[in-house]
DNA sequence: GCGACAG
DNA sequence: ATCTTGTCGC
């Protein structure tokens, strides 16, 4: 387990959040397909809150894209560095996901985040802003609907409906994993398509209604957040519940 | 102005 | 996100 760290610059207000992901969405990469499914690793990432303390733990798990075997986990462990907030969600969680990212020794491949991407405010979620600050291919599986609405779509595994902005332009997908299970909501980060994307989360979620990256990275990251509250000054390195780095 | 609102 | 037991269903 690593301690987090703040990156330089990072807002400390609402309004230079929103500064930041203007600035930063021109760099999101939308003309690429992407990573294959099933090829190569996929890494799930995801964070828990304790909010009386301020403290907060993220998770990233690697998965052999075939055969979903974990490959690799590591977390992280810190200080919240910024308030929810809809729409600035990734300023809250980067910080822990990227510590934990930076962690691993393997490579990541493909990235998935707990949320959106594309479909947002701004058209730059969290996984959009993953994907630009680390380069690495990301996308976005939410678990509820977020600032666009879609119709009804058929009940069987793999049926969809489009999420549209209002020039019409398709942001996301709600996408059925499972028969007779509410959808989640996918969208692209960086450097992958939209059908691509869909591809790797049915894939990744071939039981549960969410990918098992999610559901992995959700499982380690609230063991890390435990762990951190019951062991909380490790003597050698620094105690994040102090703040003390 | 009021309500809605990823995690 | 998080607070939380039992309970309906495969």
């Amino acid at each position: 387990m690593t301690i987090i760290e703040v990156p330089e610059g990072w807002p400390a207000d609402e309004r230079e959040a929103r500064a930041v992901q203007d600035a930063l969405r021109a760099r999101v990469s939308l003309d690429e397909a992407g990573p294959r499914p099933g090829v190569g690793a996929v890494t799930g990432v995801d964070v828990a809150y304790d909010d009386d303390r301020g403290l907060v733990a993220a998770a990233a798990v690697v998965l052999d894209a075939e055969t979903l075997a974990v490959v690799e986990e590591a977390t992280a462990v810190g200080r919240v560095a910024f308030p929810y907030v809809p729409g600035l969600l990734a300023f809250r969680e980067l910080p822990a996901v990227l510590a934990a990212l930076g962690a691993l020794r393997s490579a990541p491949g493909l990235v998935v985040c707990d949320g959106y991407g594309l479909a947002h405010p701004r058209r730059f979620g969290l996984a959009a802003h993953l994907g630009v600050l680390t380069g690495l291919p990301a996308i976005g599986v939410a678990k509820n609907p977020f600032v666009h609405a879609h119709g009804e779509l058929g009940p069987r595994r793999g049926d969809t409906a489009p999420l549209r902005a209002d020039d019409g332009t398709e942001l996301g997908r709600a996408l059925r994993t499972q028969q007779g299970v509410k959808p989640v909501y996918v969208s692209v980060g960086h450097r992958v398509s939209l059908d691509n994307a869909c591809a790797h989360t049915l894939r990744l979620a071939p039981r549960y209604r969410l990918p098992e990256t999610t559901r992995l990275a959700d499982r380690r990251c609230r063991d890390a957040l435990t762990a951190a509250l019951t062991r909380p000054a490790d003597p050698g390195s620094a105690d994040p519940v102090r703040g003390v780095v």
